[in-house]
DNA sequence: TAGAATCGACAACGTGGTTGACCAAACCGT
DNA sequence: ACGGTTTGGTCAACCACGTTGTCGATTCTA
């Protein structure tokens, strides 16, 4: 609420000395995200990877090198596994992944990512590199390091939920 | 990629010394942003708002005290007008708003909080600043200042985009 | 005053999520 | 070894949130 702290009368926080409203914080928090996120799917893009979606980056940093059930997908996610099995058709439709037969268990289908779903991730993770290089070279190692040490020290520890999408709503 | 990175042959990106893989940055801005709105709405549920989702916080914010037209906020969060419009549908279907005619032009319907929307609002800006008066408390209030300063030194200034869910799709 | 721009609404659709129900295969205790 | 329980994958129905396109009504403007 840009107007609801104009000035508030007798703000009394602790750290509230000439600091913006409070509610910024978490908006500098998504605005830092979503920058990171969407410079890389433009990088991406321009790399032969137009439509790699952030969902479908996530899903199949997932998936890994190995590759994973659904189920265990759905887990790795933090989503049922019905929604991971969705996620993972459209990855398929798109030539990221394959479903192969486990030849020990013939129930479990066992979700691999393709040449090409290796290709968006080994590219993935170089653009990474590059972004936070560029905020290196904007703030300095020390800060960024910083940075990255507070929010892991005030983060729940509780392993990385990345449904993004889906955490939003319930 | 948690694996794709253990020990990269010849690393040499800029602030690439014992950091960790670059792609946490993102995730842990993320996970920030994240705990920050799980908090304030389990906080704003216990305090009778048990039904505010993200989405409609960020858009009552957006409506503001003295209220706007569904197009005007659908700039204001960066989607389409037809968007907003859903939004307010759920929003005063919960008694949060109103739609009020414009006199003055028939066209328009002023989009304004009720009183029940103005006490959410206000008890968000309250949990905001107990939130961060946590992370001053954590982290010391000169890194908190230091990392939203840092942030909006990177994010493109280009005002905050909170579609949050919306950004995903596309 | 006619034509252009604006506002709000409707409809169809895409994406990402949820539950519930099921079948087939695997595991396990008697 | 056989019947009951788990587990893995899929289908179906549904919801939230977004998109475009269309359209009628109103207002602005040349």
């Amino acid at each position: 609420m840009p107007e609801s702290r104009g000035r508030q009368t007798g703000g009394r926080q602790t750290g509230d000395l000439q600091d913006g409203p409070a509610f910024e914080l978490p908006l500098l928090l998504f605005a830092g995200f979503r920058s990171l996120i969407d410079e890389l799917h433009t990088e991406l893009a321009r790399q032969g990877h137009p439509d790699v979606r952030p969902a479908y980056g996530f899903a199949m940093q997932a998936i890994g090198r190995e590759g994973v059930t659904a189920t265990e997908l759905g887990r790795r996610l933090g989503v049922s596994k019905q929604a991971a099995g969705k996620t993972v058709d459209r990855l398929e439709h798109l030539g990221y992944v394959v479903r192969v037969d486990d030849k020990s268990d013939a129930r479990r289908k066992l979700i691999q990512l393709t040449p090409h779903g290796l290709d968006a991730l080994r590219r993935s993770a170089t653009i990474f590199e590059d972004l936070r290089a560029r905020w290196v070279k904007a703030l300095g190692a020390k800060r960024v390091r910083d940075l990255e040490a507070d929010l892991r020290a005030v983060v729940p520890a509780s392993g990385f939920r990345l449904d993004v999408a889906g955490w939003f709503g319930t």
